[in-house]
DNA sequence: CGGACAATTGAAGCCGGTCAAAACTGGTGG
DNA sequence: CCACCAGTTTTGACCGGCTTCAATTGTCCG
């Protein structure tokens, strides 16, 4: 039921988007792509931009976002180390509905739009990955959805501080807690709220005992006190 | 540039759908199902279910939504004639992530979920289709995920209103202006705000004579002027 | 050390949610 | 045909969460 809210586990994955694959169909999917470092902060493609290929993040962390003409941006989805990014224009036949960059240095792997559409085509075992993956990713998107119409900032906060603790976990120890590293910019714009706003409910939840402050970074202490803050049982009742 | 901010056009048309194939998968896939016909107010199917088939949606309209503990629900995607449901569960091998019930008398077919994946497992012109509308589907969700985040609920009613007038299309006179006959309550659901909220800006849109208030139904006035309370352009400058 | 940028704090005000109650609607049965 | 009831729509009043604007503090580097 917890997962329902804030799990992650419609990412899209490498590893199970190319189970099934034959090493030949791999090779011209992942090992055939130019692979290039990001510096923390680039931008690798941007809206109303024609996809040219996929995006394989071998390491590092980035964001999928929108902009808007006042300055602002909308955050709606962090990817991390295996994830592909930018393959729905391209199997939309779109042009790039969103912005990606990177929050931090960021290996990424660049498959040339025929090779990931020559495997498809050739591949249903790649097919039906991604019907799967695309399938899940719907759940997601109407967690999003149903978060920003009917929760307060709070809550949000408290959510995307627990889907962040997941996504920031330390490969090695996965027991202990995560190092949240987000300037608090982005960590607004993941929200959907003001900076200011932002600052203040941090202030809240490490008073409270909830989290920890540690330059530029924030660490969860209290897991479930956090969980409870995100009320994600929606038990607030009706009076 | 409009386009992007609120048409439709990643709806999963069965027309598109069905594209390529040959006369008896569709055959399989549409013909073989039990047509059944829904009253307004039923449900379809509810979040949690199992999934056990897809359905075509013969004529009618259906909405897609979560409910809540506290009793509301959240309205994030509404069907017309042609479009199919329950596809994603069955993709991602999930349970129903979402509920869907009939906001007005609707013919509805039935496919067995054996069907589906037989036909989708033999036909690449159907995993085609579906992905290509799976990726465009993508930039429906990250337009709702940004308006409900960035825009005021005054933004957001307008911009639902042009959206539905678009659904209401009678097919016969499409330059009509659109009856829009839902309740305040879905119209809220559908906005993501209070009924009483909607009221009040549904009464100053028609002192504004940009829309026209007919018992239960909505009629837009002056589209221009409802576009402009969009602002799509997202012209609200900085300072 | 200074300059730029990020983070924080303060104060003011409005948008929008909530509660309560009235007006309106359609449907039902006497 | 009218009175009644249940559900929906509408209006009113209140107030609290958030945004916004402004200003201060903190931090990183050249």
């Amino acid at each position: 039921m917890l997962r329902n809210t804030f799990s992650e586990h419609s990412r899209l994955r490498t590893d199970q988007l190319l189970e099934g694959l034959t090493m030949a169909e791999q090779e011209l999917l992942i090992s055939s792509g130019v692979t290039h470092l990001y510096k923390k902060g680039e931008i690798i493609f941007r809206e109303g931009g024609i996809p040219t290929g996929i995006f394989y993040l071998v390491s590092g962390r980035v964001k999928k976002f929108r902009t808007f003409p006042k300055g602002n941006e909308q955050i709606f989805y962090l990817c991390t180390k295996g994830e592909l990014l930018g393959y729905h224009a391209l199997l939309g036949e779109v042009l790039y509905p969103d912005s990606a960059g990177t929050i931090e240095d960021s290996l990424i792997t660049f498959v040339p739009k025929e090779n990931f559409l020559t495997v498809l085509h050739q591949s249903t075992a790649l097919s039906n990955n991604l019907l799967k993956a695309l399938g899940r990713e719907f759940t997601h998107f109407i967690n999003s959805i149903t978060n920003l119409a009917t929760k307060s900032v709070r809550e949000r906060l408290a959510i995307n501080l627990l889907i962040l603790d997941d996504k920031f976990k330390s490969g090695d120890r996965a027991k202990m807690p995560s190092v949240i590293n987000l300037s608090r910019a982005d960590l607004a714009n993941m929200v959907g709220t003001a900076t200011e706003t932002l600052v203040r409910l941090l202030h809240e939840f490490q008073d409270a005992g909830l989290i920890k402050k540690t330059e530029k970074a924030i660490s969860i202490l209290d897991r479930p006190g956090v969980i409870k803050e995100a009320n994600l049982g929606g038990l607030k009742l009706k009076r």
